[in-house]
This record gives C-alpha cells, sequence and structure tokens, in this order.
DNA sequence: CACATTAGTGAACAAGTGTACACATCGCTT
DNA sequence: AAGCGATGTGTACACTTGTTCACTAATGTG
C-alpha cells in the first residue's frame, strides 16, 4: 500500500498502476502481491479505509485547536491545508478516486466526505452555530463546505509543496468561499422559505 | 479520439488507456496512431480542445434560453444537466482530467473552467445582477459557482442515464447549492467589508 | 520442540504493449 | 494526368504484463 501511495506521490494516477509496478516498487517479488490483495481494485479499497483514518485524525486535531478560536473557518482551513500538505500522496490518492475508474472506491470516498459532512454538522449543533437551519439545511450546508474544501484540494495538489505564496492564495481563496456559503446559510430561510 | 471517448464512456479511465486499446476501439491498426497523435498526452490534450467546444455551446444554449426566466438557477442547472447527459464521455473525461496524471491536461481543463467563470461573470454583469459586488468578488463567487457545479458532475456521472429519480435529486440539490451561494453573495461585503 | 500459518521466492507462460520501418491507397491541386 | 501529402497497413522487435505453481524462510502457538 505504501508503495502504491509513493508512485500516485510521484505523479502516477492509480488506474495506470500495475501490479508488477507496485511490487517493484515495495521492492518484492510480483507473485507477493496476492498474498495481500486479490487485484488492485482491493488494493484501492483498503487505501480507502486507511484514508478514513487519516481524515479522522485531521477532524481530531480541528476539533482540538478550533473549538476556542473566534477565528473558525481560518482556522480550520489552515488545518486542513496542513493535513493535505502532510499526506499528500493520500489526499492524491483520493481526488484521483473520485472520478476513478473502480465503482467500489469511487463510492468508498464518496463515503468517506459524507461522514464527514455529517461530523462537520454534529459540530456545528454543539457549538450552536446556524442554529435556525433545519436538520436537511445544516446537512446541504456541511456538504457544499466538504465539497469545496475537496475541490481545493485538486488547487493544492497541483502546486509543488514548496510554492508559500500559492499555497497562501488557495488558503485564502478557500477561506472567502466558506464565508461566503456560511454567509449563505446565515441568511437561508429566513428569507427563501 | 471518438475511440478514446467511447472507452472513457464504458468506465475505463482515460489514464490506463494505451495507444493499442484505442486504435483497437477505433477499427484501425496501431501505428495508424501516430499519423495524428505523438502519444496519449497529446491525443488528451486535443480532447481538452473539443471540451472547450462542448462547454461554450453550453454556454450558448444557457444564454438563450435563460435570460428571460425568472428561475435563473434552476434553468441553468437544468441546461447543464441535460448537457452533461448528451455529451456523458465529454463530461467524463474532464472529471478524470482534473486529478489526471497528465500535468498539461489538468491545466487545460481547468483553464477552461476559469473561462467559463469569467464568461458567467460577464452575463451577470450585463444582467446587472450582483452589481454590488467589486469584480474581485464577482469573479470569486462565479468561480465557486463552477465549481460546485463541477463536483456535482461526479454525482451526475457516477448514476445510470436512466435513473430518473436519482437525477432529479442531484438537480435539485445542485440547485440548492447555488442559491445558497448567491444567497451568501447577495449579503457579502455589505456586512463583511 | 513440533506444527501450522503467513510472507516471500523463482521460473514459466501466454498475451499485450509501444514503437520503427517500408509499403500501399486515397483525395486534392496543379 | 501527374504528383503529393495525408492516412492507413503489415511485419517485426524487445519488453512488460497478470497469473500459475511448487518451493522456502520466518513467525508465533500448542
Amino acid at each position: 500500500m505504501n508503495a502504491a501511495l509513493a508512485l500516485v506521490g510521484k505523479g502516477r494516477h492509480f488506474a495506470s498502476l500495475g501490479i508488477r509496478e507496485v511490487t517493484r516498487q515495495a521492492g518484492v517479488v510480483p507473485t507477493s502481491f496476492y498474498r495481500h490483495f486479490r487485484n488492485m481494485d482491493d488494493l484501492g479499497l483498503q487505501l480507502v479505509d486507511e484514508l478514513g483514518l487519516v481524515l479522522r485524525r485531521m477532524m481530531r486535531e480541528a476539533r482540538a485547536n478550533v473549538l476556542q478560536s473566534d477565528k473558525l473557518i481560518e482556522e480550520s482551513v489552515g488545518i486542513f491545508v496542513a493535513h493535505a500538505q502532510a499526506n499528500r500522496s493520500f489526499f492524491l490518492f483520493m481526488a484521483q478516486g473520485l472520478a476513478g475508474e473502480s465503482r467500489a472506491v469511487q463510492e468508498g470516498i464518496r463515503s468517506e466526505m459524507r461522514f464527514f459532512a455529517s461530523e462537520l454538522a454534529n459540530d456545528l449543533r454543539r457549538l450552536r452555530l446556524m442554529e435556525h437551519l433545519s436538520d436537511a439545511d445544516l446537512d446541504l450546508t456541511c456538504d457544499l463546505v466538504v465539497r469545496t474544501v475537496a475541490f481545493s484540494l485538486t488547487d493544492l495538489l497541483s502546486v509543488s509543496t514548496d510554492d508559500d505564496y500559492q499555497i497562501g492564495q488557495i488558503r485564502k481563496r478557500t477561506t472567502r468561499f466558506l464565508q461566503m456559503i456560511f454567509l449563505g446559510a446565515g441568511h437561508w430561510q429566513s428569507d427563501s422559505a
């Protein structure tokens, strides 16, 4: 799995990886592959599972550092960017998988995103934010937020890790996106019900 | 190019296509490939160019049908969904290319999206909508809109063409996303400047 | 200690891959 | 009608690919 991630990190697309290529990168003979996975799709699914862990770690850190802050959005985006840098290959895999070749991987990633969105909704409820929104509308909002951040991911991953200027731009832009969304959510239903 | 699109339409990922595979689908001998393209990346780039045409056609139709409507957003989303269905393979290619293997294709698609966003901004200006926004903020809004729609694309393309219920759901959800964004844009700067 | 499980090995095979080269056709313009 | 450029063909070569099978080394449990 690390070998596959490493190749993805080097710019390859997961869908174009072959068994021999992965085992070569892992420093192991091709046949060994079958000791662990039935095929590449299987490997992809296990990567999705591990991706879940990465996301959960990120959420935990966000919750710990953000709760007492007044710049909630800005801080969260910062943490997200930091994690995306630290786990570049994982997030690359995630971005690829969204439109990937394996239906199962695709669905897995989508489901991780849904989970993330619902956790975000819970947090907002706990913080007594957006209390005027119905549960469904809060879910809607959080879904939109998660999508927006996920899209920023593709921006982030296409600039080199040390291009601090561009990274800063992306962070600012993403922050504004979210501010605009929450601004809309704040006025939702009050005048569009 | 049609052969490559056809394969993508059948669920393959562009990055995993080979020259022989494409020529086979095209009903042509492998060597013929080199009469038209230097390699698969080159083919991808030419597909991006043609994608540009598809998008422009879509914009034209949207402009023609939407201008006199009061349900601007809903209509636009409808037209988008219709075009995404009609040119399924093209949009699949677009969704794949965003996190694809070829940097050039990636940049090409991104640039098409930027163009689309800027055209949208022009239209809004012409319609005298969102006049309280600075040019930069209007661009920001349109970028966010285009991203949101593009993300809905991945939802749309992952359900089968004849699942009208799901397609309707996606259409409704996307419409609400855009309504929320424009609602936020409507209050932007007035209370967050 | 013995034994079963797990992870890794090496050789083998049929099939598929990208690319090169010389040759054949077609349609167009002069 | 002649010639030319663009497109397609057939053959060939050196690799790479997925998967199989029987075998070996390490691991931890009774």
